[in-house]
DNA sequence: TGTCCGATTACCT
DNA sequence: GGTAATCGGACAT
């Protein structure tokens, strides 16, 4: 097992090591994980299933990407720990968790979240302004997560390891004894077209099979059965 | 001060 | 499947 997951507890605050890998590393572990909103209308929990690394300087799909450094970028290039918010098509807010050290920008975005209850569930089609029809109508997708819990941009800037905040992350649930253990597919990130070879690069991560995610890559699926198939034929 | 456009979504045909 | 909605950030003028 990976050594960093073990360090993570259900229901407590990421270990300070978390924050400071790179995005590319804390993106996958990330999957699994509690995002906890506290409002004044109560706390809504919900488990991470979707996520996407936009990590370096070189990375022509970040924000920060050739060294980028401007008011709304300033936080990424923080240390870990903290939330990036930013606006996108003048209407969406997109939640985003800086990780990696002083003056290297690295961001992880959470693009799919399901609620951990019925209760958390009410609580976040409370916060959506359309009726909801399937999970990932709910929060499937980075604008329809963040209405779902109402994270705008006076958020930004937040740090995410403090329970007891507005917004806080801790370690998610132990799987139940009869879930056996998710696969997590790798997959191009989605929208950034833009990004040259940086387009390419596997690095979104979901949980397969997941209703919640917000698009399937059924290529990426299919190749990473047919990769895990070839590898168990070469160990037989 | 002006222009372009996005790490998207909802609703239409 | 197509596309309108809507505005702040980045950069040019």
């Amino acid at each position: 097992m990976d050594p960093i997951l073990e360090q993570i507890k259900p229901g407590a605050p990421l270990p300070p090591v978390f924050y400071r890998m790179t995005a590319l590393e804390a993106a996958p572990l990330l999957l699994g994980q509690t995002l906890v909103r506290r409002t004044e209308e109560g706390d809504i929990r919900c488990r991470i299933v979707e996520t996407e690394s936009y990590g370096g300087v070189e990375d022509k799909g970040s924000h920060a990407h050739g060294g980028r450094r401007t008011a709304r970028t300033e936080i990424m290039f923080g240390s870990g720990g903290t939330a990036y918010i930013y606006l996108i098509y003048g209407m969406y807010n997109c939640l985003n968790v800086v990780t990696g050290t002083e003056g290297d920008p690295q961001a992880v975005l959470i693009r799919a979240v399901e609620p951990l209850s019925p209760a958390d569930e009410a609580g976040m089609r409370r916060n959506r302004g359309t009726a909801a029809r399937k999970p990932v109508d709910l929060s499937g997708g980075p604008g329809k997560l963040c209405r779902a819990l109402d994270i705008t941009k006076t958020l930004n800037g937040l740090p995410l390891d403090q329970p007891g905040g507005p917004l806080w992350l801790e370690g998610g649930p132990v799987p139940g004894e009869s879930g056996a253990e998710e696969v997590i597919v790798q997959a191009p990130r989605i929208g950034i077209a833009y990004a040259e070879e940086y387009a390419a690069k596997p690095w979104r991560f979901y949980f397969r099979g997941n209703p919640y995610v917000s698009v399937i890559d059924k290529q990426a699926e299919v190749w990473q059965l047919q990769e895990t198939e070839a590898t168990t034929d070469r160990s037989l």
